[in-house]
DNA sequence: CGCTTTCCCTTGCTTACCGAGGGAAGCGGG
DNA sequence: CCCGCTTCCCTCGGTAAGCAAGGGAAAGCG
């Protein structure tokens, strides 16, 4: 089955990257994170966020660096580029102006 | 490539049925109708559009009827049933819900 | 009679995500 | 001291969704 009914395909790169912009933190907090300020609504499973976190280093907009974590494990912290900073604002941009066009139509009534 | 810039996954079956809720439309009306009231912002193709439609028929949350367009020709007009409407109060309860959540997230500042 | 427009459809591909799996290291309790 | 729990890392195989690119037919118009 897999259906995304905690998540909106496409938005999953925007969502880490605004979560980093704001602080570095680990694969494993982040995920805590987006749960926590969403009130539980976004939930991302491990399989989901790794590749994804891979994929946007490799896309140069974010750089992993191991340190120690709070609870004294290695962790690799992600921290925003500055690429990754313009790429965020261009992607939320573009999330805001479809939010908007798909929020107006489903908010329709009789002409 | 192939790039979804002009629609965020998961959201067509509830712009459709929405589209479909205010008014019975053959499918070729749906994407030029979705265009029109999106100002443009909401482009679907027909690779899109027809396996969509396809699928909703198949789960009956709309019925199709063939008669004869306002440029005489056949066309395949579809119309919501009572359980599709249910479903599309459910996919638009579930989009507010996500968007709203995304949103917030976007919009964040230091806490 | 071609050309454009309006309408229908399918196939193969890519992207994105998820579930299920596996592993290691710190930490506390018994 | 070991055992289980938590925290943290990762990969693999599958599925869903949409798109580009293909195809066709019929109406109307010059």
């Amino acid at each position: 089955m897999s259906k995304p009914s905690d998540l909106v395909q496409g938005t999953l790169d925007l969502l880490i990257l605004k979560i980093l912009a704001l602080e570095p933190l680990h694969a494993w907090a982040i995920g805590q994170r987006l749960k926590q300020v969403s009130k539980e609504v976004l939930q991302v499973s491990d399989g989901s966020l790794y590749p994804a976190l891979h994929k946007l280093e490799h896309e140069g907009w974010i750089t992993a660096e191991w340190k120690q974590s709070d609870n004294n494990r290695r962790a690799k912290y992600y921290r925003l580029t500055a690429p990754g900073r313009r790429h965020l604002e261009r992607e939320a941009a573009n999330w805001n102006r479809l939010a908007a066009a798909i929020s107006s139509v489903v908010k329709l009534k009789e002409a």
